[in-house]
DNA sequence: CTGGGGACGGGGCCC
DNA sequence: CGGGCCCCGTCCCCA
């Protein structure tokens, strides 16, 4: 015979119990701030304080302590309060450092509805637009500068968490019929309130930034080399890990955010290198032609609606505020460029490796320094070299430069190559078009490089008819 | 293990 | 508004 109630009646015990602190056995120290708990409960939640816990079992009888210097103790309350009630208290500002908490708590629920809210708030913005125009226009009208009834967007799953520090001054609306998705106006006064606590979050940025970065989210960076991340902002921590669970959060969320284009890999699965710099050919393929219509643009699209939900004025400046971030930018086409780093998504390919750049003038920078040798430095001797004091040597899709006495140290026989003739991509898309042998368009030519093991060397094959299947003999390869 | 350098990402800002 | 430059921070590799 099942009582349905007796779950939440249970919960709401054990809260009842951690609020009047009673047979709390376990002290979770956060920025200074003292968090009591249950052991189980946390040992039931959360993966990570399942194999604390359970390192520590051995002390049964000794209370413990955990302490966290990666997230605010607010955001430590919202975890704690759903592990207690089972309600998650997600606003516009919280929920990417509560998703990196639960990322790193290993609280998949967490990240999952985490995952639900940023999406929803993408599909409900669409809705606000004109509600956002109309709103904006008569404020700034009306004073010319000040805005006196800014409004942002606050979603909560289900109510409010039982003594929930935010958002305890605003007034609640509802949106849409969507159950669990308010929308929340500020007075001005209010938004004060609200910026002061945005300035907190602020402070905090440069933390959770590298966190970011691990979830694979706005700071995402080299993701194909599936860099082994670093746990030096971690080291401090009781144990320092990061899961498989984290590690497919990771990637879910990539995917989930950035499926136009540069990712992990697919499912839970992390991809080995060569398969992924496979996918992300075919991706250069398909999403070069697609940039232009990216996850980017198409939150640029709706960022009257962003703006009106996270624009602030500040000392007659407009900012604008990423709805994803605490980041706030002067000018609009640089919060575009910023939500790239969102999106995940990278539309300048370098044809001759692969890699995908976020933004043209990396692309470049990168072409000029891997595959054109720019750089006038013996690779090996560190020297200034000269075209007469030094050669250009190609080592796979990869050029460098050695001096003569490198050159003859490592027994290579350089074979002078036509930079010139090779633009680098952008410069000039007309020549690049007929001249250069790589390219950063995606679709006109596939190039290979073939490895001749009889000779040693790198062939560059280059799929164009006119050139009669043009091969060049590029360079030894001194791998 | 550590420091230096290269590669890269991202922000600010000028043109 | 996009392109581009400069600067800085981070990560990784290597000596």
């Amino acid at each position: 015979m099942d009582i349905s109630s007796h779950q939440s009646r249970l919960l709401q015990q054990l809260n009842e119990q951690r609020r009047q602190d009673l047979f709390c056995d376990c002290s979770i120290l956060v920025e200074g701030k003292v968090f009591k708990a249950h052991r189980n409960v946390l040992f039931a939640s959360s993966g990570y304080f399942k194999m604390l816990l359970s390192q520590s079992s051995k002390d049964m009888g000794q209370p413990t302590t955990a302490t966290f210097h990666m997230f605010s103790p607010d955001t430590f309350m919202v975890i704690l309060d759903f592990v207690y009630s089972g309600k998650l208290s997600l606003t516009g500002q919280n929920v990417i450092e509560v998703m990196s908490a639960a990322s790193y708590l290993q609280m998949t629920d967490i990240i999952s509805v985490c995952k639900t809210f940023i999406k929803s708030s993408l599909d409900i913005s669409e809705k606000e637009k004109d509600r956002y125009f109309s709103l904006s226009e008569k404020d700034l009208n009306s004073n010319g500068t000040e805005s006196p009834c800014l409004y942002s967007t606050e979603w909560r799953v289900e109510s409010s968490p039982p003594h929930s520090q935010m958002n305890s001054d605003v007034g609640v609306s509802m949106v849409g019929g969507n159950s669990w998705s308010n929308c929340t106006y500020y007075s001005a006064s209010q938004w004060n309130t609200q910026q002061s606590h945005l300035t907190k979050q602020t402070q905090r940025r440069h933390s959770i930034k590298k966190r970011i970065r691990h979830l694979g989210l706005p700071q995402s960076t080299d993701v194909p080399h599936c860099k082994s991340r670093k746990l030096g902002d971690r080291a401090s921590e009781p144990t320092s890990h990061i899961s498989q669970s984290e590690e497919q959060t990771q990637l879910d969320t990539e995917v989930d955010f950035a499926h136009a284009g540069y990712q992990h890999g697919l499912g839970s699965e992390v991809l080995p290198r060569s398969l992924l710099e496979t996918q992300q050919e075919h991706e250069s393929s398909r999403s070069a032609n697609k940039s232009k219509s990216s996850k980017a643009d198409e939150l640029y699209a709706n960022m009257p609606t962003i703006l009106g939900v996270m624009g602030s004025w500040i000392e007659d400046d407009v900012r604008f505020k990423c709805p994803f971030c605490t980041h706030m930018v002067k000018r609009k086409a640089d919060l575009k460029r910023h939500l790239r780093c969102h999106t995940g998504e990278r539309p300048y390919p370098c044809e001759a490796c692969g890699k995908r750049f976020t933004r043209l003038e990396h692309l470049r920078s990168h072409f000029r320094t891997i595959h054109q040798a720019c750089k006038p430095i013996c690779r090996k001797c560190k020297r200034h070299v000269t075209d007469m004091t030094g050669q250009v040597v190609q080592e796979g899709t990869r050029r460098y430069r050695l001096c003569n006495e490198c050159l003859v140290e490592a027994g290579i026989e350089s074979i002078p190559i036509d930079l010139e003739a090779e633009q680098s991509p952008g410069f000039s898309p007309e020549e690049e078009d007929k001249d250069s042998r790589w390219h950063f368009g995606e679709e006109h030519r596939t190039k290979e490089v073939v490895e001749d093991d009889s000779t040693g060397l790198v062939i560059q094959e280059v799929d164009d008819s006119e050139d009669e299947a043009e091969k060049k003999e590029v360079k030894p390869n001194i791998s």
